[in-house]
DNA sequence: TACTTTTGTATCGCGAACGATATAAATAAC
DNA sequence: GTTATTTATATCGTTCGCGATACAAAAGTA
């Protein structure tokens, strides 16, 4: 058995699993108001700015338009946001909070909070943490260098 | 905008960005032999130990049964595995390689590599990956622990 | 102005991921 | 030994995530 093929050396499947286990995390704590995971990176990114075309969101979270489109429709669904042709560019679809979707924001106050304390383990501190942060960003970059490429 | 709320300081946005995209990089390698990513890591675990109940699978790979059976019924119809079930216990399903399944693995010799190279960045060194290894391993055993308290 | 290309969303199809539920086999309890 | 409980898979329904495609609006070009 070769080395590189170890499950235990593979980063990307450590990746993929804390990934996977933190939003496991966020679940019941945005569930309870009827939200996933991917529509609070939304909410996210619409609490810093309102009022966003579909494109821009989509850009923000490195996803493409076409998740980011059914998503926020099944938003607009609930009532969180709301969904308005652009003035300037008719093509643009931009996305804006309703008051519930503002209020939302004091509502999952404790979130963050509470997930801190699901993660909270002796590798995380305030010393470790900036240079994990460092090394993820410093990996996306890369990445989403290389896959722009081969478009 | 309270800043536990800023999309930057966001350690579970990162991870799930870092995830889908170093996965996006190993698509066209694995897509060429009609395989996704978590069939890959499917086929990790069987090479490492061929003839595993789905159970064990999914177990190594933190994710649940009926996650696992559908991706090896998939498998199994595209001739890499087979599925019987178990001698002693007749409710184990027994996933086995075929030797295509075996064959892949020579097939993909170069797949470790060629993702190293597309991940590769200043903040990945032979000195800084063991640290990288060791935190996510030890948010991902915090995770573990306190997501099945709540069971 | 007419024509081509690009851009912004949306639709479709498929493979995950997972909660909820169902079913059969194994185990425990009595 | 019969009944109750647990365990191993499987099925169903919903939401991502993304490649492929469609289409209209905008921008560029002749």
């Amino acid at each position: 058995m070769k080395e590189e093929f170890l499950l235990d050396n593979q980063l990307c499947f450590r990746l993929y699993t804390a990934s996977r286990l933190l939003t496991q995390a966020y679940n019941p704590l945005l569930s309870a108001h009827g939200l996933t995971y991917p529509q609070y990176l939304v909410l996210l990114v619409l609490w810093e700015n309102d009022a966003q075309p579909v494109n821009d969101i989509a850009k923000r979270l490195c996803l493409e338009t076409n998740t980011v489109t059914p998503l926020v429709q099944r938003m607009e669904k609930q009532g969180i946001v709301t969904r308005a042709k652009g003035t300037n560019d008719a093509r643009q679809m931009i996305v804006s909070l309703t008051d519930k979707g503002q209020q939302l924001q004091t509502a999952l106050t404790d979130v963050p909070f509470a997930v801190g304390g699901a993660v909270a383990c002796k590798s995380l501190t305030p010393e470790t943490v900036p240079a994990l942060f460092q090394t993820l960003d410093d990996m996306i970059a890369q990445l989403k260098k290389n896959l722009k490429r081969d478009t």
